[in-house]
DNA sequence: GCAAAAGTGTTTAATATACACCCATGA
DNA sequence: TCATGGGTGTATATTAAACACTTTTGC
């Protein structure tokens, strides 16, 4: 079966870099290819979008098929329609980039007979089509959102420490943050609420868990607060 | 002539929120459509990419052909791609937002027998699709980006005085600021170049006219800096 | 008792804000 | 000479940055 229009069109499709958070760095999960083109190569999952398909939703659509995630935070990060970027035709890309963190969510480690595997941001293995260009793009987007907006806290477990907290802003942003000054603005926000559990497992002594108060977040958006840190 | 194609695909088409300002406030220019779905209707200007065709230059065609702008200052700013959005059928829309000043560039009034004009971003008539829809996240995009980023230069002439420059962001942001301390960090920043020229026509004093060195912004922005209003 | 991280306050520096007057010019 | 905006400085408040020690806990 065949589809004829009056007008040519280029394809189009969609992909997505997730980023996931373990206790040692970022990570970005990857496709290995089973087909040509780059059959082999390592790619950022994704494919073509249907007509009558909101963008969105064939985003999750892919992630679910190719990786079993659902659920999980994502945002239009940006198109790319350069004519060359895929060998076959020009298909443009609509690319949004998720945030999950990897305790929480296991993929498969496996799927439709393709590997997946997460990969440190910073030892990527090449990468078919432009998927380097656009890694870095979202790598960008990332460490200059999370500066304005409370998404980080999509990288971390629904309770969490401080320490665990600032340890994912120094390591997305690559620079040492200093402790008190840090907990002591987190907390003067009013966006986290303290529970009353404390860490386990830990050689030394634990560390009380804090949930992201969304909704009190919103609240103050609405205010006048903006989030900064 | 037809296209024919393995799977069925949405169509692809670009649109522009092109942003003017002159002494009176923020305009968006937009084109009366001629032909069926919203004929009559007032939309932003557009059309379908064509293969081959990098977004950005589909875009800047696109403008050129509608409204005669060229040369001018263009971003993308977001894809909108809800299967609804035309009723003829899916149509993704890759939306770039322009940014050009109102007394050097002057529109074609009509183009191909469509009808151009500039409207007040806050008298807008109803518009075609989900164009007000994108309209208000181009304005959103706008607001934001202006202070953190030195692009409201380009809805200025080249040479502007310090007023001209205030005015921009009071308009823009909807907020009044106090002059020193609007100059004092403007000029502290080191990115304006102050002209041995200065207004003409103007019935009090003559105010100086500056221009924006971009070159310096960039170099400082590698030193570190960030400009923020 | 020691290793490891939790938790906490204060001082200083930098930046943002608020505010008012004299000056130059053209009508 | 008057109306209009150009141009400037200082004091205060707010926020960010720098910095060190005591406490708790598990091993």
């Amino acid at each position: 079966m065949t589809y004829t229009y009056q007008y040519p069109r280029p394809a189009l499709a969609t992909d997505c870099v997730v980023f996931g958070l373990d206790n040692e760095d970022l990570k970005v999960l990857l496709i290995q290819r089973d087909i040509e083109p780059f059959k082999g190569k390592w790619a950022l999952p994704g494919g073509f979008i249907k007509p009558g398909e909101a963008l969105e939703d064939a985003a999750r659509r892919e992630l679910l098929e190719e990786t079993g995630l659902k659920g999980i935070f994502l945002e239009q990060l940006y198109t790319f329609g350069e004519p060359g970027r895929d060998p076959r035709e020009h298909v443009v890309t609509v690319v949004y980039y998720a945030l999950t963190n990897l305790s929480e969510h296991v993929i498969k480690a496996s799927t439709d007979a393709r590997n997946a595997a997460w990969f440190s941001t910073d030892d990527v293995p090449g990468l078919a089509f432009d998927h380097e260009v656009i890694l870095e793009t979202a790598l960008t987007r990332l460490r200059g959102k999370i500066t304005y907006q409370p998404i980080g806290f999509e990288l971390l477990p629904k309770k969490f420490t401080l320490r665990q907290l600032q340890e994912m802003y120094e390591k997305i942003l690559d620079k040492a943050l200093d402790k008190r000054n840090f907990r002591k603005k987190m907390l003067g926000f009013g966006i986290l609420v303290a529970s009353d559990e404390i860490e386990t497992d830990v050689a030394h002594r634990a560390a009380r868990l804090y949930g992201f108060d969304k909704r009190r977040y919103q609240q103050l958006v609405k205010e006048g607060f903006v989030f900064e840190i």
